[in-house]
DNA sequence: AACGACAACAACCGCCTGCCC
DNA sequence: AGGGCAGGCGGTTGTTGTCGT
């Protein structure tokens, strides 16, 4: 038996790997190396490909919005690299985390910053992270929200194709939608709810992608929020308005024709086949509201929201962040400690 | 020139999840 | 139901390059 290869590769290897995956594609990893002639496990092939020389990588330094969106990113999802990595074209979560790990959280703590809670050390912003903090709550649960839609879209795409083969031809299925229905709440934040707000500087955020894939109309009963989410959740509508509280129960979560809808993310093209809506229907508890459009308190008594529009504490985690972000991504620079 | 400290990056490892049988 | 496999993910380690002494 030969043993197996570790550490750097070489140019030869380089070579043969881009060579077979050109011609054959990688189809199943661990049996690759054998036919490639590579003397390497089919985990180590895998991840040369897809961190090094897969076509469709971009190297070189990151550039200052690339910077910002990481610590963007990093703030509202913790250390979920592939996540972050999947809004930054061309960057692979390894080089995101290793770019994370080797500059960006010692910049953060040369600042005084904790880079896990992003408190100033010395000088906590109550504010700013519990803002935060509810924003991590709304990622988290939008993702979980994705990821739930699409295995239901995907057990949905099974059961139409079984009932393909058992009931006579269906009419042509309609045109796909031209993008997803919106669930993003970053998007829908920078367009509707915090047009003002330190998330939605121009250019400062790229918008990120939802993977969901719908394809047809239909309404699917979901019957948990999700295991993490059971006690405080948080609500999100079309207008951008926000809320956190306990859960009672969670309905149902439906994609339908816009006609069913109140208050939906949507997608209009025209088309009553092609309306599509995502109605969240949350029965909770407010318990501290993070409603984006109106003042509010949590169950803490801090102010964790404000006005958009009104001045209020919420500029003041704006400012911090704003600093913050040109703080740490201006190419200079120590910061005298 | 030699050495050590540090930074940057590539690669490995272990764990987890989803799928298939 | 559960075991095996493939692949994804995040943490960690190893290697190489650079800079200061």
């Amino acid at each position: 038996m030969v043993e197996l290869k570790k550490g750097p590769w070489t140019r030869e290897e380089d070579q043969k790997l881009l060579a077979y995956i050109e011609e054959h594609g990688h189809g199943s990893w661990r049996s690759l190396p054998t036919k490639a002639g590579l003397q390497r496990c089919g985990k180590s092939c895998r991840l040369r490909w897809t961190n090094y020389l897969r076509p469709d990588i971009k190297r070189g330094k990151l550039s200052t919005q690339e910077e910002k969106t990481i610590i963007r990113l990093h703030a509202l999802l913790g250390n979920r690299w592939s996540a972050i990595a999947a809004h930054l074209p061309k960057r692979t979560d390894n080089e995101v985390k290793n770019y994370w790990n080797t500059r960006l959280k010692k910049r953060l703590t040369r600042m005084g910053i904790d880079p896990v809670t992003y408190k100033p050390k010395n000088n906590p912003d109550r504010h700013a992270a519990n803002l935060l903090s509810h924003m991590a709550q709304w990622e988290t649960a939008r993702l979980e929200a994705e990821a739930r839609l699409v295995r239901e879209s995907k057990l949905l795409s099974k059961l139409q194709l079984l009932r393909k083969f058992t009931a006579p031809p269906p009419p042509p299925p309609p045109p796909h939608p031209a993008a997803p229905p919106c669930l993003d709440v970053l998007k829908v934040w920078r367009a509707t709810a915090a047009p003002n707000c330190f998330f939605s500087s121009p250019g400062s955020l790229e918008s990120p992608t939802s993977t969901l894939n719908f394809c047809s109309t239909s309404t699917l009963t979901v019957p948990t929020v999700s295991s993490a989410a059971q006690n405080d959740v948080i609500s999100m509508n079309s207008s951008g308005a926000c809320g956190v509280g306990k859960v009672n129960s969670y309905k149902e979560v439906k994609l339908g024709t816009m006609e069913n809808s109140s208050t939906s993310s949507h997608l209009d093209s025209g088309n009553n086949l092609d309306d599509y809506h995502v109605d969240y229907d949350y029965d909770y508890d407010m318990t501290g509201s993070v409603d984006l459009a109106s003042v509010n308190h949590n169950s803490e008594g801090y102010n964790v929201g404000g006005a958009i529009d009104e001045v209020g504490e919420f500029e003041d985690a704006a400012d911090y962040w704003s600093e913050l972000l040109n703080l740490v991504s201006s190419p200079m620079e120590s910061p005298g400690l």
